[in-house]
DNA sequence: AAACTCGGTGAGCAGATAGTCATTAAGAGG
DNA sequence: CCTCTTAATGACTATCTGCTCACCGAGTTT
């Protein structure tokens, strides 16, 4: 498949590069906000050479959007592998998110805005963690330790906290990681909700 | 201050039904989505008629905001003089919302995307009901009605919760209340986190 | 080396949008 | 009745934004 010619060869990279600007103010200024000038200006390359890659914006969104959500699903995956116990996958989910924050950001804030398509997509990822949870709070009920609740609202409470905080950073925290700042809090609210009491 | 000529009196109307019809396109399609040109239509009114009577499409939402604002501030206040205990407080929390559900949606949806000041305002407003439930929380607390815990991540994990069922709206319901449809849930499993086991 | 291919260019289009301003006509005032 | 005031008009501007297309020139093929 190497067998590339001069010309096939530069058409690649100017591609690749045009993925990497574009991921890059993305998930510095958000999908709505990065219009499709600033990522070739930022690229060094035509206007109009955007749109020989790219059909529309909309396109280079959903092809950036595909391959970051690929990368997370096998985070997830992997995560869901190694996670033992409740606080174990909770832990290990909020590292990740950390990790991605500001990506994580501009898709909780912008989600309400994008097309079917695109929201569908991100809501798909999200619903393969959030049933993760759901099983391992469900064991913990059935194991008694957990106490019994509605258990699809508990990880609503979960993952809208998650979103609010995600959704409203800049609100709380200037610079730096806003998962950081309250992931004590939200743990141990969230298994306050769950545990039963000690005495 | 009645002693107004044909003259001022038709521009006080058309300046009244401006903001009425401007109100009407914001609560429907939001802040950001509803343009100038869109309001002097429905009004019809010139384009320019609306620059007459306001500066910048910016002061015209604040205008409107800070009128809903004040309204909301009084039913608020009235909400919490009437309820005697956190259940009627968040029940009549809810009502308030599932009244006014269509703008609440809209800015829980556009909240990250406002100017500084908007926010700030919107903010503060939730703040006021956010104290309150904090207090009532507290007071249940100390009254061993319900267990120890963070009170105020406690209160955020509620606002959040019904914050993203607001801001996700058209995807949990067609046509209807998104509040109506979850409050069962979310006050069952909000009062879970919070009361003392039974046993 | 001539003919051809195609990645890249950038001026320009179409549509949207906030905001302006010279002009008009209805009403106010002497 | 005549002059002055001003609410309202709507054509216009400036800017932005996604997207197109005729053209160019480096690279490929014959």
């Amino acid at each position: 498949m190497e067998n590339l010619n001069k010309r096939q060869l530069q058409k690649k990279k100017t591609r690749n590069y045009l993925l990497e600007v574009a991921k890059t103010c993305f998930i510095k200024n958000g999908f709505l906000k990065t219009t499709t000038s600033e990522i070739a200006e930022k690229a060094s390359v035509a206007h109009g050479t955007l749109f020989l890659h790219f059909k529309t914006k909309e396109a280079l969104i959903v092809e950036i959007l595909d391959k970051e959500l690929e990368i997370i699903s096998h985070q997830i995956n992997k995560i869901t592998e190694q996670a033992e116990n409740l606080e174990q996958l909770l832990e290990k989910y909020l590292d990740f998110l950390e990790e991605q924050e500001d990506l994580f950001s501009v898709l909780a804030r912008e989600l309400p805005f994008y097309s079917e398509e695109l929201r569908r997509k991100i809501l798909f990822r999200e619903s393969v963690i959030r049933e993760h949870f759901h099983r391992t709070i469900e064991d913990g009920i059935n194991k008694q330790i957990f106490r019994a609740c509605e258990v699809s609202v508990v990880v609503t409470f979960l993952f809208a906290t998650i979103n609010y905080y995600l959704s409203l950073k800049p609100i709380f925290v200037e610079t730096g990681s806003v998962i950081k700042k309250f992931r004590k809090s939200i743990v141990s609210t969230f298994f306050l909700m769950l545990e039963k009491e000690e005495n």
